[in-house]
RNA sequence: GUCCCCUUCGUCUAGAGGCCCAGGACACCGCCCUCUCACGGCGGCAACGCGGGUUCGAAUCCCGCAGGGGACGCCA
């Protein structure tokens, strides 16, 4: 049996990234087993599916390299043949029509409720003669559900789980309108695209004893049921906006990179012995369900920002000098010319060490860009004492006899330092404070070799 | 309200009866390295929700309680 799974989102305008950890657990898990990963759009409910929310997902998607194998199903596209399964199932007796109107339903609901019994429909046209039927109301269709006895989800995260038929109602398979339900359309889909492992979040759990019922009406075979737990906000409440970021296209804005949201998500609610740090193909090597805690967990955002700084400093210098550049593009206080850009990508290696997002990383670059006189932060501007100013006239010309290669400039500043009877700090802070308008920095000899003797030596004279 | 699920450091987790007076990682706090900031190294703080069992022995098995979450829609 080769292994199908799938990722079903609807497109509600983002990737959650609830979703993303599915869609990834998913992949993982198809990977894993030599089969194939798919990819669903559930977009049934015309009102609220578009196209641009569906392109939102795919981008997503396609960013965290959790690419399909197949061409999407689009679920609108096969109402037709869940519509004919409903048929079939009113013909072999298990369904029925119901004629009950949405009004008395929410009464039935309501009234329920204020008595403390479960919100359900009482089964009242389950069993009624079709000749009863009100004129002129068109009817929904309803699986006809076992009454009697339990049903049992195998669930290869979860364990077996039982519930009690008398607990579940003959929901709503087919829309008054003739369109099918979410729950209805799942398993007609899930069937006929071949899926042998549901993987999902638990919020469907409870949906899927219903579900396992359509497949008994239909007498098809069973799909692996794998419910993982759900991820919650740091309060432990269900993982909204309030929280902070929730859309994978956010974290991207942020300076994520896809790999390390990618290893955070895997480590989250899945574990192997103390892995911590697992590359892509790690991850399919080691990923199999039984891996898979069955509690929720929370979203630690400091956790994820420092896997990111571990994931940008092993990255290719060119991949995040491409990245800053295209990040600090759009900023007028910067003169981003090919000079500039010579400098970002020299300084990169030393730069990387100490970002944890690219947004930080762009920021620490952005130095390097902007032309005189240099901004300066009150902590830089407060180390250029007119004192300071007249001994950066003398390391300036210290620096101007080297031919600005780091162990030269190295050996100036400390042959310099050493001369005046001062620390290498008491230079190099006001220094670094000149060249950058700031107070922190990569060494101050990888800095003056980014910015280039000319570069550097006008920063210099520009304070002195 | 009903049903279902969950419960190890603040967070993510390791742990499948003795290896655990509970290990790792992040965060936090010290120290070291050091031209700043990072990185790195070393050390510290910190958890088996509670109560009963079972057993020579329980974080691990059983029962109860409490707490948390999820689901109960002609949404997905």
């Amino acid at each position: 049996m080769t292994v199908r799974a799938r990722i079903a989102p609807s497109p509600t305008g983002l990737l959650h990234i609830g979703t993303a950890r599915t869609a990834l657990f998913n992949y993982l898990f198809a990977r894993h087993h030599g089969g194939e990963f798919l990819i669903r759009i559930e977009d049934t409910d015309r009102e609220r599916s578009t196209e641009t929310a569906t392109k939102v997902i795919f981008e997503a998607l396609e960013w965290l390299g959790l690419t399909p194998d197949q061409p999407p199903v689009f679920q609108s596209t096969r109402m037709a043949r869940h519509a004919e399964v409903a048929r079939q199932m009113l013909a072999a007796g298990h369904a029925y029509r119901c004629y009950c109107t949405a009004d008395e339903l929410r009464q039935m609901r309501e009234q329920a409720l204020a008595e403390g019994r479960s919100p359900r429909y009482d089964g009242r046209w389950r069993d009624r003669d079709p000749a009863d039927a009100p004129p002129g109301v068109a009817p929904s269709i309803r699986l006809k559900a076992p009454r009697d006895g339990d049903t049992v989800v195998e669930d290869l995260v979860q364990g077996a789980v039982r519930v009690a038929n008398t607990e579940l109602d003959d929901m709503i398979i087919l829309r008054s309108d003739g369109t099918p339900t979410y729950n209805h359309s799942v398993v007609v889909d899930d069937h006929d695209m071949d899926i042998t492992h549901v993987i999902r979040g638990d919020d469907h759990l409870t949906n899927t004893f219903r579900q396992v019922q359509i497949y008994q009406a239909m007498g098809w075979d069973l799909p692996r049921f794998a419910h993982v737990p759900l991820i919650h906000g740091a309060d432990g409440t269900k993982l909204s906006k309030r929280h902070g970021s929730v859309s994978v296209l956010e974290f991207r804005e942020q300076g994520y990179l896809p790999e390390a949201l990618c290893n955070y998500l895997l480590r989250l609610g899945w574990g192997h012995g103390d892995a911590e740090l697992i590359d892509r193909d790690e991850a399919i090597r080691l990923f199999d369900l039984d891996g898979v805690g069955r509690a929720a967990s929370r979203m630690d955002y400091a956790r994820l920002t420092n896997l990111n700084g571990h994931y940008i400093r092993h990255a290719d210098n060119e991949r995040l000098t491409r990245e800053v550049l295209g990040r600090l593009a759009h900023r007028t206080d910067l003169a981003l010319g090919a000079r500039a850009a010579e400098r970002i990508a020299a300084l990169m290696p030393a730069l990387k060490e100490r970002a944890k997002t690219l947004v930080e990383l762009a920021d620490a670059a952005a130095f390097l860009a902007r032309p005189l006189p240099l901004p300066m932060e009150p902590k830089a501007a407060a180390l250029l004492t007119p004192e300071a100013r007249l001994m950066l006239r003398d390391v300036a010309d210290a620096l101007a006899a080297t031919d600005f290669t780091q162990p030269a400039i190295d050996a100036a500043l400390r042959g310099f330092a050493a001369a005046s009877g001062r620390k290498l700090g008491q230079v190099a802070q006001p220094l670094r404070a000149a060249l950058t308008g700031s107070t922190a920095s990569p060494g101050i000899d990888a800095t003056l070799v980014a910015l280039g003797k000319q570069e550097a030596l006008a920063r210099l004279a520009a304070i002195a």
